[in-house]
DNA sequence: TTAAATGCTTGCAATATGCAAGTGAATATA
DNA sequence: TATATTCACTTGCATATTGCAAGCATTTAA
């Protein structure tokens, strides 16, 4: 149980990069997709059609969790496990995400709008 | 002269997930930034205050005129030299990176508009 | 009271990143 | 014109991150 430390460092005050500080890799964004259709759980997330490894989703909740973008959250249909589920900060990125899907379905072909669809 | 591959292979019809296939890595965006700024040649975007190595900058650039995000054009000030524009497509990234902005700047402490300021 | 499912961790190979140095063409300077 | 400097990269290499498979405690189901 020995905690991964996480660096805060920043690039830089732009509020851009700082984002992508947090924000800027392949998974996390679909972590925070996923976080918005309602998934609560490890293994939910590991269904999703992109695959993401157990490690990989492993580190990328902890480091949501210690950004405060996402919070653990007690599972009432099983109160011996841990759920997760998006803060206040997390909720503010809808309009990144929904601007992403946008572009997507716009700019590249064969995307569909589908698991990934938040209600645009 | 050996140009890159740069694989197209895309991990699920997402549009979400086709989108981070392009744009999910902590530079990609920075360099789109910077274009939205009038950047235009390559010693430009090495001089932005995350400091992008020379080797990434140019395998960025070379994915995104790939991809169909940026063109090269002619530099009318230096007719021996090519530069780098946003084509429709990657300009149609405006409202991504406005909300990306918006939302670094709501809840990233220290956080400041001045280069990256896109007008929001 | 087992057996499976769940939520991870660990080890390791493959890939990507970051830094420094090098290279050749374009431009500025003497 | 000769030379120096800038520019736009490339290359090599050390380090960090990713991705896969396996392992391993807890929970939950049978």
């Amino acid at each position: 149980m020995t905690k991964r430390p996480i660096s805060l460092a920043r690039r830089s005050p732009c509020p851009l990069a700082c984002a992508l500080d947090t924000l800027g890799d392949k998974w996390t964004l679909l972590v925070i997709r996923d976080l918005f259709l309602g998934r609560k759980r490890f293994k939910d997330f590991l269904c999703s059609p992109e695959k993401i490894p157990t490690n990989i989703l492993s580190e990328r909740l902890d480091r949501l969790v210690q950004r405060g973008l996402v919070s653990q959250i007690p599972l009432e249909e099983s109160p011996g496990r841990q759920g997760y589920a998006l803060t206040e900060k997390g909720l503010a990125l809808q309009t990144v995400v929904k601007s992403l899907v946008k572009w997507g379905l716009e700019w590249e072909q064969g995307t569909i709008i589908g698991m990934s669809d938040l209600s645009l």
